[in-house]
DNA sequence: GATATGTTTAACGAACATGTCAAACGACTT
DNA sequence: AAGTCGTTTGACATGTTCGTTAAACATATC
């Protein structure tokens, strides 16, 4: 896995960019052969099945979330100091690979009986996650389950993102540099929606 | 279109849920009409082609989030008298149909190419809808790009129901019953958090 | 009871998709 | 020059998918 042939790299960078478009059914082996510019075969012999080498491009891609996830966990600092750095991290992670959530989120509601697998393998333990989450914020003291901050975080983060064609349209008249231009000033909006909810019982 | 035949309605009924949950291409004809108990030549007689019975679907979809918009569109409430029984109406249309999200999505995402007809057809001038928006927020004196804000509202109504098996699993341990439970919280919870980002400026 | 209309069915044909295999190729070793 | 190893290719076998067609069926009308 370490060392890759250029072959093989020209069949994932290929796969990718199909399967994020047009999805694992939406895409034949041909149609990533032709547009890596190789015979068909070879996906075969790199990669021995269709179902591998998407296998192969669903890892990659959840590969990228779980440094971000895993970063914060493992990190000691408090939730609310994290926080612009979290997000700043994830976006930037958006802006790297826009198409990202729609694959994963299509795969895994196609085929919700992966999750456990997947947040086992991926190292992901659910109860350290709350009870990180909890002390971070119930320093704050606050009333809010923590899951709805954290679930409110990651949506604001993620969704304009996944929202792409039609947020550029309807808000940004097809502007492309306009949309992304705002992607980059929610870096510092998020984190100030977040901590308005984390501290409102503080000010109140 | 007003009256269908029972036969046409099983095939609608069957085609959404395979196409929600598979998509366009991960479902065959065959499929559908095995789900609905019927030949499979009868999809053909009534939609002619998996092209304009995956139209029919896709339309549907879109018509569930439209009038919500348009609702909001069409009322000459503020924009901050409005955003409770807003939120509470996206959230029980997610709530209802929570796989359209995605649905939705990855069709716009495969062909983005769709979004300025769709919005042409739908009625949507994205203009009055800046100006709405322009107006209502402006009457809080805040510096946000009402864009922002609305884009926020979108996320953090829809983006959990788009993300529900991740959710489900992480943060609520596969508990449906308080995933849903979760949900409809947060009808209350965003407009808090949106009014907060609304007057942030006024209060401070 | 024959006829017409709309619905349903089985069978067919063409196109496409996936995986395998044996042969060709190329580079490097002996 | 012969041989070996990994890579690449074309051809094949099998299965699937889609749309059409012609016939069967039902039901209502004359």
């Amino acid at each position: 896995m370490v060392l890759q042939t250029e072959t093989e790299e020209k069949i994932i960078a290929s796969a990718e960019r199909l399967f994020y478009q047009k999805g694992k059914a939406g895409t034949s082996m041909q149609d990533i052969a032709d547009d890596a510019g190789i015979n068909r075969t070879l996906l075969n012999y790199y990669f021995r099945s269709k179902d591998q080498l998407f296998e192969a491009v669903f890892r990659k891609a959840m590969g990228t979330f779980v440094p971000n996830v895993a970063a914060m966990m493992s990190s000691d600092i408090s939730f609310n100091d994290y926080l612009p750095a979290l997000v700043e991290k994830i976006i930037d992670t958006m802006l790297e690979h826009p198409q990202i959530p729609i694959f994963v989120l299509q795969e895994l509601s196609s085929n919700p009986e992966r999750m456990p697998q997947i947040i086992k393998e991926m190292g992901i333990d659910p109860d350290k996650v709350m009870e990180k989450m909890g002390k971070g914020i119930a320093s704050s003291k606050i009333d809010f389950d923590p899951r709805q901050v954290i679930l409110s975080m990651i949506s604001l983060c993620i969704f304009p993102f996944a929202a792409k064609p039609v947020a550029l349209d309807i808000l940004y008249g097809g502007d492309e540099e306009a949309y992304i231009s705002a992607m980059k000033d929610r870096k510092v909006l998020i984190p100030m929606i977040i901590n308005q909810i984390v501290s409102q019982n503080q000010s109140g």
